[in-house]
RNA sequence: GCGGACGUGGUGGAACCGGUAGACACACGGGACUUAAAAUCCCGAGACGGCAACGUCGUGAGGGUUCGAGUCCCUCCGUCCGCACCA
């Protein structure tokens, strides 16, 4: 029997087309917010151009998770949409003389038709596109109506900044001190930018981080350590006055420590601070000092590899616990102006970068903090400081505290204490966490909504006059940004005054638009930014999957924009999270190949062009076209700068979206990095085709559709009967619980069983292998679709199994009237034993203790002791 | 430097709450079918010893807790990731 093979490409064109034909997969319409829902979203793309393998397998795991709760009868959301805004558009338009719109919606096309072609049941009716004016305005008003609450605000802030490319950059665009893309020196400049207030919100957002069970630990500490809260002391050191300049009489400084006061040996203030430039204004060598400090900021690797560098100011401060005590202020380069009050207290003995500093400039180090375990009399800091707790020396009054309690006690005392009639001491959490900066040099973006009038000041744009749109005839011939060149766009009249006045040019950063669209989904067509009845019913997204990478920033600041916005009224309050679970999966890797030069510059080889000879240890890449023999290089993420690159337009062309889907979700387990081998998507084809090939045979073989359950199972019709609800059962938690891997590993084994089965013969077998066969189908179903359609269709079906609800496996299959045991001696394993389930320990261990196995390796001796551990093991102790 | 994760056959990995380590897949070896190949099907396989039954060893290394440890605790080694002058 000639059969033929599953053509996977062409019957899921045809299987598609039916799914659109019957709206099979969608998601219940904006009215119909009946019964249990289930939000699945995965992240969305940037619209670059063509989709890549992480996006393969990142859409896979959501859909297979959103068919899987779908024929589990919840009502599913699962929406797809473009972070269509940001940089990559500009720049093409400047090198390909093509409108940022023109490529990101040409691009949209493309992706659109490659997903598509994955048979990903999206509601494509719910499509956004951040940058289409009908998501940009809503997302304009959100910005007026924080900007109304104070959540949204304007001051001047340094900026890396562009000279060449004229542009602002991120922190990670800055390399080695220099523009990724112009490679010009960065510069430090002072541009007055708009903010979100995301650090109003870090308590909230620190705590809350302990509600979100269902997120990996790994995010939830990586964003607290971010947050970065701490608990200390606000500590006002008068100044002296005949070393203070003319009209400071003080030094604000904060300090988590204040149990090491009397440890302190200097102050320290950054380059930057009002002290530290009204002592530069008559001293020019401090002033030349910190210029170079101000210098140094922008390089990241000279941060890192900076040495501690200081100026004495010739200020001197009094110390808080003794008014006889005075310590030089000094201007340091390690100092930051924007945390805390932009000052130290410095104790050389407790903080490693103070003790650098100390020994470089000769000031004293004092030990403070006993280690425990440590002597008194002999110890002391050389050149590591103690940071950790322990008991108070050297101290006066605080002597033998422990470190809390020392704290404490300077705490109280301090804050009793006056200077100039205000409290010397006040206790103060601090954040690491910044305000979000969301002003961008650039056109690709949301318009801020602002207007600058000389008599009237920042007047927000009126709601009525929203959208402010980006105008289509901007110039991108020259770097800068194109808004605030365009001949016209920026001049306008004041909504409150009518006299002349120029509109914002910078537009947001592009994560403020993927801080909302999740919640815009729940109904993408409302007039107003969100609909709080869709809300209200769809959100908490209940599993968002996305790359690690965005660990901090996007999902950070979707904790907070949501907070924000809710707070100005568009969702309900008591709604917090978005996510309510989280889930970061791996990337697709591959091996690379290169050829050297001969200077041992590697010449990358995409894999297409290498075939291999041998294996293991001698295994060998050769070019297919030359012969030459290439370097097997690491295995890396799939990037175009090492050709390791797979497309996922030739995968689905050969072998077909279920093959490809499969393998996604084969062998790795979904949060590791899964490698991409040319032998592994040939397995996953071979098992398409088996499964074809089972089901295409039993379709013939097994009973009809629609059989009654015969009364006898013979024991292989009976055994095959318990594996396949067994599979079902387990199968469908780890659908539940993500582990795709596994339930994979489960469905090659049920596969496995019925191919055996089925050269078999006995009672109830016939209706057993139709049974398995339909299971086998809808267990599938949720990962490789179109096949499951094609096999339904075979067993004799008319619907849809995508619209068959999840088979209900059978209790009484579930459990074993026998069970075998492991029977151990002395902890190693002998022999096992097959007894009845429901046996009594008593019988268990006399059919354990009469196993010749174990009579041998007892050796005569009597058992001591024998261990029962119903259903699993036997131990006998001898 | 700080914080975190991980380490299991030739390979990717499985192993629920501490209870038969190596499921499933890849690669490999043998066989069937075939003129031959592909495809497919069957068998083998952690290492060492043995014809075999079986025995010994075995989850990065060392120690500990336990009747019993891949799993829990301590020390060390290695790999990867995040943060990095945050006072």
């Amino acid at each position: 029997m000639a059969k033929e093979r599953y053509n996977a490409p062409a019957r899921e064109k045809h299987w598609q087309a039916v799914w659109d034909a019957h709206r099979g997969s969608h998601a219940a319409g904006n009215d119909n917010r009946e019964g249990p829902k289930c939000y699945v979203l995965e992240m969305f793309p940037y619209p670059s151009g063509r989709i890549h393998m992480g996006h393969v397998r990142n859409y896979t795991m959501g859909d297979v998770f959103a068919r899987y709760k779908r024929a589990r009868g919840f009502n599913v959301l699962h929406p797809m949409g473009w972070d269509a805004f940001g940089m990559p558009a500009e720049n093409a338009a400047m090198q390909n003389k093509t409108h940022p719109g023109t490529w990101t919606y040409a691009n949209i096309e493309t992706m659109k038709g490659q997903l598509k072609s994955m048979g990903l049941a999206l509601d494509w009716d719910r499509e956004i596109a951040t940058c289409s004016p009908d998501y940009y305005r809503h997302q304009q008003k959100l910005f007026l109506d924080l900007l109304d609450k104070g959540l949204a605000y304007r001051r001047s802030a340094k900026v890396n900044w562009d000279p060449v490319d004229m542009t602002v950059l991120a922190n990670e665009q800055v390399i080695d001190g220099r523009g990724w893309r112009s490679g010009a020196l960065v510069e430090q400049r002072e541009l007055t930018q708009w903010f979100f207030k995301i650090t109003h919100y870090a308590e909230e957002l620190l705590d809350a981080l302990s509600t979100l069970d269902k997120w990996p630990e790994k995010v939830r500490l990586m964003q607290a350590n971010w947050i970065g809260r701490s608990e200390g002391l606000l500590v006002r050191w008068a100044l002296d006055k005949a070393t203070a300049p003319k009209g400071q009489s003080e030094l604000q400084v904060y300090t988590t420590r204040p149990d090491t006061l009397f440890g302190a040996s200097f102050l320290a203030v950054a380059a930057d601070h009002p002290l530290a430039k009204a002592a530069a204004e008559k001293n020019p060598a401090l002033a030349e000092f910190c210029e170079e400090c101000r210098r140094m900021g922008t390089s990241v690797a000279d941060l890192e590899t900076a040495e501690k560098k200081g100026f004495d100011t010739g200020i001197r401060a009094v110390h808080p616990l003794d008014p006889e005590w005075t310590l030089p202020v000094y201007v340091a380069n390690f100092v930051l102006m924007d945390y805390g009050t932009g000052a130290i207290f410095a104790c050389p003995s407790g903080d490693q970068r103070d003790l650098d500093f100390a020994r470089k400039y000769d000031l004293p180090v004092v030990p403070v903090i006993l280690p425990p375990g440590k002597d008194k009399d002999t110890f002391e800091i050389g050149t590591e400081a103690y940071d950790g707790d322990g008991t108070m020396i050297n101290s006066r009054f605080l002597d033998g505290l422990d470190t809390k309690a020392a704290f404490e006690d300077v705490a109280s005392r301090l804050e009793k204490a006056k200077l100039g009639g205000k409290p010397v001491g006040e206790r103060k959490v601090n954040f690491r966490l910044r305000d979000w900066g969301i002003s961008r040099q650039r056109y690709w973006g949301c318009p801020i909504p602002i207007i600058h009038c000389e008599t009237c000041g920042v007047v927000p744009v009126p709601a009525k006059d929203l959208p402010v749109r980006l105008p289509d005839d901007a110039n991108f011939d020259k770097p800068g940004n194109p808004l605030e060149r365009h001949p016209t766009w920026k001049h306008v009249d004041c909504p409150t005054c009518g006299s002349k006045a120029r509109r914002e040019t910078d537009t947001m950063d592009t994560f403020v638009d993927s801080s909302w669209y999740y919640a815009r989904f729940t109904n993408p067509h409302a007039e107003v930014p969100l609909d709080k009845d869709a809300l209200a019913y769809w959100l908490p997204v209940d599993q968002y999957i996305g790359g690690i990478e965005h660990a901090i920033l996007h999902l950070l600041y979707s904790r907070f924009f949501f907070r924000a916005i809710s707070d100005a009224g568009h969702a309900a309050k008591n709604l917090r999270e978005p996510f309510a679970a989280l889930f970061t999966q791996g990337m697709v890797v591959h091996e690379s190949y290169c050829r050297r030069e001969t200077d041992g510059r590697p010449i990358w080889i995409e894999p297409a062009l290498v075939r291999f000879e041998g294996d293991g240890a001698s295994r060998r890449a050769i070019h297919r076209d030359t012969g030459e023999t290439l370097e097997i290089g690491e295995i890396t993420k799939m990037s175009k700068s090492k050709k390791n690159v797979v497309d996922p337009d030739d995968i689905i062309a050969h072998y077909g979206a279920d093959c490809a889907r499969w393998f996604m979700l084969s062998d790795s387990p979904p949060e590791r990095d899964v490698i991409w081998t040319d032998e592994g998507i040939a397995a996953a084809g071979r098992f398409v085709q088996r499964v074809w090939r089972v089901v295409d045979d039993l379709a013939d073989r097994a009973a009809p559709a629609g059989t009654p359950r015969p009364d006898n199972f013979s024991p292989d019709a009976a055994q095959l009967r318990k594996l396949l609800h067994k599979t079902l059962d387990a199968a469908g938690r780890n659908i539940e619980g993500l582990r795709f891997n596994v339930a994979v590993a489960q469905l090659y084994e049920v596969t496995n069983a019925i191919q055996q089965a089925s050269g078999k013969a006995g009672d109830g077998l016939d209706w057993a292998l139709r049974e398995a066969a339909e299971i086998l189908v809808q267990l599938i179903a949720p990962m490789m679709p179109h096949l499951a359609e094609e096999c339904w269709a075979r067993l004799g079906y008319n619907t849809l199994v995508s619209n068959q609800p999840w088979p209900a496996a059978d209790p009484g299959l579930l459990v074993d009237d026998t069970v075998t045991v492991a029977v151990q001696v002395n902890g190693k394993r002998r022999d096992e034993l097959t007894i009845a389930r429901t046996a009594s320990n008593e019988d268990v261990e006399a059919a354990a203790l009469q196993l010749e196995s174990v009579q041998r390796a007892l050796d005569g001796r009597k058992p001591k002791k024998v261990i029962v551990v119903p259903q699993r093991i036997v131990n006998v102790v001898g």
